[in-house]
DNA sequence: GTCAAGGGAATTGTCGACAATCGTCAAAAC
DNA sequence: GTTTTGACGATTGTCGACAATTCCCTTGAC
């Protein structure tokens, strides 16, 4: 890499809005739950918490209603949206649909470094796996690798939608609270797409990503089924 | 339709809140090309020329961004988007992509009205062929056929992905002028999936499918392509 | 006891103003 | 002549306040 005449070494410090950095602090607390589903998420409040204005808590709960995290009613406000069972299966049909289309991308234009990079990708779960990571960080390393599918379309179509349900993917599993027993099961299960893909076999590819993700829809669905009917009779 | 006690024939009226109306306006703006691509959107002048304040026409901005209308640079405000005939055909891949599973699951789950509603849309677009509407009416129908088979599908997934995609196909077809010199000739290629999915056929309806779209991407990339090289010569 | 109407508290919708930031351009230094 | 620096104008970022709306609870009638 070419260094600019004057190389100072420092890191760009975090520029990022206010208004992101709300977001991304308010999607963290529904993902992890700690704002109830259903719940009331009144401007003022979180701006009176946060210390800030309204304005900016407001865009960034409008920015929430597009990653499907928080739904918006007129003149009532914004809520944390209350996901069920028919919603999460519809999310991962959707999903299916999204990277099955991706990974079909990657293989027609012989994108070799996306396939290299969802390899390390893989890598990266075992060590997270192997660290005895939390379950946040260890599905924040899941969703990566399909974000990583998405991303290396080639297609940015691909990875904006992917984009748009990436936290309430993230929320639906946190919702459960495991997938599997042993964490080394997650790096496990990407592996069979990496080979299909790797074999540049379009079939097998499309196969494989269906039955991973089908494996995911079945439990996350199944095991909201139980918590939902746990709830109505309690 | 039962009708409840109080019945006033009134119709609603126009409660729809500010943000939406100016997001509506500058959305048609945009679409028309009223507003021309990587035209600054100024939040002050476009706030004093509609006689409101700079709080709705923000979040109005913020709302046709999600839409792929507007970009959004930190600290530099929003501007018309630019596309290109890449992005454009990125765009017709994610549609297909999109619209065939939504059709795939219209077929499986035996969704007989929505296909019923298809074909109504498509007598729709004859009349209004037949009317000689402009442009503007005639690519809403079009757009609404294919809003129909995505809102029919059962999953509402699909519905919003098609919804933020609609606004910049509009676009782009009206940037082009035209798709076809004989308006009926828009009604009559859409026949084709109706009939295939009359026949319950999946395969044949996902290739009437994307043929259909596949023109569209064709004639649309080609003829933005021509724009582009005339516009950088120019 | 049920239901409709009314009042009040709380919340959102919109506004105008100030602070922070960015782009531009001219002036100065080399 | 080129580059850097500084200041200016314009635009966005954020804020606090007021108006409009909604929700809840009370009150009253039947």
């Amino acid at each position: 890499m070419a260094r600019s005449p004057q190389q100072t070494g420092f890191q760009p410090l975090d520029r990022e809005g206010l208004v992101q950095r709300v977001a991304t602090l308010l999607s963290k607390a529904i993902v992890t739950g700690q704002l109830a589903p259903g719940a009331r998420l009144s401007e003022s409040v979180v701006a009176r918490e946060l210390g800030v204005s309204r304005a900016p808590v407001r865009e960034a709960a409008r920015l929430l209603e597009n990653s499907g995290l928080v739904t918006y009613h007129a003149n009532r406000g914004f809520f944390v949206r209350e996901t069920s069972a028919e919603a999460l299966n519809d999310l991962y049909e959707l999903r299916m649909v999204i990277e099955i289309a991706a990974a079909q991308r990657v293989l027609r234009n012989g994108l070799t470094d996306t396939i290299d990079r969802l390899a390390a990708q893989i890598d990266a779960l075992h060590e997270v796996a192997a660290a005895g990571a939390d379950m946040l960080t260890q599905v924040e390393a899941d969703m990566e690798f399909h974000r990583l599918l998405c991303a290396g379309s080639g297609n940015p179509k691909f990875l904006h939608v992917f984009d748009q349900i990436a936290a309430e993917t993230e929320f639906s599993i946190m919702v459960i609270g495991r997938l599997y027993d042993d964490p080394h099961k997650i790096a496990e299960t990407h592996e069979p797409i990496v080979t299909a893909l790797r074999r540049g076999d379009e079939v097998a590819t499309r196969e494989a990503i269906r039955y991973h993700i089908g494996v995911a829809q079945d439990l996350v669905t199944r095991q909201f089924r139980d918590i939902e009917a746990g709830t109505t009779e309690g």
